[in-house]
DNA sequence: TTTTTATGTGTTTAATTTACACAATTAAAA
DNA sequence: TTTTAATTGTGTAAATTAAACACATAAAAA
């Protein structure tokens, strides 16, 4: 997102609990955290900034909160707008301040981060070369803020995926166990037992297995899984159940 | 679904560039759910608002981001401004955005939430602006989206009081076991057996057990504790301690 | 036919959590 | 002076959960 340096502010400043008429207004963007796996890693999307400032530079994609819609909204438009997608995990993060975290104008950034499941959406929109999906590990300096936004969403990512079942969100709608656990593997950033990890999963029983095998992935195959939903929420609502890995 | 050319992105960004002059601005507030423990219970601080709009009804306190103060200080600012407070803990909790959340005009609402020892700070600022403290199982419908704010507080407070030492900062520095223990017990809304309690934060180590006796509290009299910050900071930097209840 | 490669499967041990009861202290009351 | 009442302070056993650990199977490729 980018900031023009021709910032035209209210100057007016009040008291605190003033006629709201008097005080100062902001621009307030979103910036969306785009997290992808890929069957082994788990990435995220940036693209490259055309335009100054700070042009060439990799950033978040993110744009400006509209007068009719809430954020939940705006970030949804602004992931639309760039990969083409809809439907798609988002979670509000965290809103980012400091005064001149933007050099070219105050600007508030309220920070979201959604999950994609980078194979079964072959959308076109990162083929474009001003956006590229990289590995966690190997993200690129970023303009602003924006690094720090990627840690703090990494660090609620690990935590909502121990708790929530969202890391299906980033797997095809079939997957094998191995990918399910190079998934976790991946956000947790940490080798697990496969043994304890299946058996853990299991003892959830929100999967089913099914009859049919992923054949391209080894020479004996694997078998697919899918994820309950319905199974799961039946659970949540009847039994209290909460999913913890 | 929508599939966009590389063309139709660098428009997108390009006209947000060009007019950026035609960003909408908003209103951007910080609201501040006050948690407080007098020994027994948990409360929150209330204001009664003697200004339109919903003047006379209950409400967090709040105020407006001026310009040149980022959102913690704004949160920080309001939180003095009416309790006289300074060096409190408080943490952005969630930013509130539907479109009509506030009926006298569009308002982005950040919401913090503080947490301070009733008993030990006899500040004067709740006597002003009909402040008042209320249980929290007695707190009055509150006007917009306040209600939402404190459910999803009490939920932050929950998950924080189980993996972080900030229970502490709702008690006096000098406190027994069993006030930590009704603490524990307000916030997360159960009981818990004393001796597994006591084991358990035994066990972590960053308590100080002085030879002094609050007398007040029984005949027998209970020994009172002081949280160890040094210690407990020492032990998260040299051997990845987390405080875990 | 052998090699290669990834899948699929249980048990034992350690660690953690939970359940549970009674003696000690001392002020106040009898 | 003795009894009563209220609250503190303390440990162990059982149950549950987490962690460690190894080999046979399938099937394509060589």
């Amino acid at each position: 997102m980018e900031i023009p340096k021709e910032a035209k502010l209210s100057k007016d400043i009040n008291t605190q609990l003033n006629f709201y008429q008097k005080e100062d207004q902001v621009l307030l963007a979103v910036d969306c955290i785009i997290f992808g796996f890929d069957k082994t890693n788990l990435k995220i999307l940036l693209i490259k900034r055309n335009f100054e400032p700070e042009k060439g530079k990799w950033s978040l994609i993110g744009g400006f909160l509209k007068k009719n819609e809430n954020l939940d909204q705006a970030a949804t438009r602004v992931l639309n707008t760039l990969t083409g997608l809809s439907d798609i995990y988002m979670e509000q993060l965290y809103t980012y301040s400091k005064v001149d975290r933007d050099p070219g104008q105050r600007t508030i950034s309220v920070a979201y981060f959604a999950l994609i499941d980078v194979d079964s959406h072959q959308f076109d929109g990162i083929q474009i070369d001003s956006a590229r999906w990289f590995d966690l590990d190997e993200a690129p300096e970023l303009i602003f803020d924006h690094n720090e936004m990627i840690r703090k969403a990494i660090s609620r990512l690990q935590r909502r995926a121990m708790t929530m079942p969202i890391g299906f969100e980033l797997l095809p709608e079939k997957f094998t166990m191995r990918q399910l656990q190079n998934l976790y593997e991946s956000i947790l950033d940490k080798k697990l037992d496969k043994r304890n990890f299946i058996n853990k999963i299991n003892s959830l029983d929100v999967l089913v297995k099914l009859d049919e095998k992923d054949m391209t992935v080894s020479r004996k195959g694997a078998y697919l899984y899918v994820f309950d939903k319905e199974k799961y929420e039946k659970k949540v609502e009847e039994d209290g159940f909460s999913f913890k890995l």
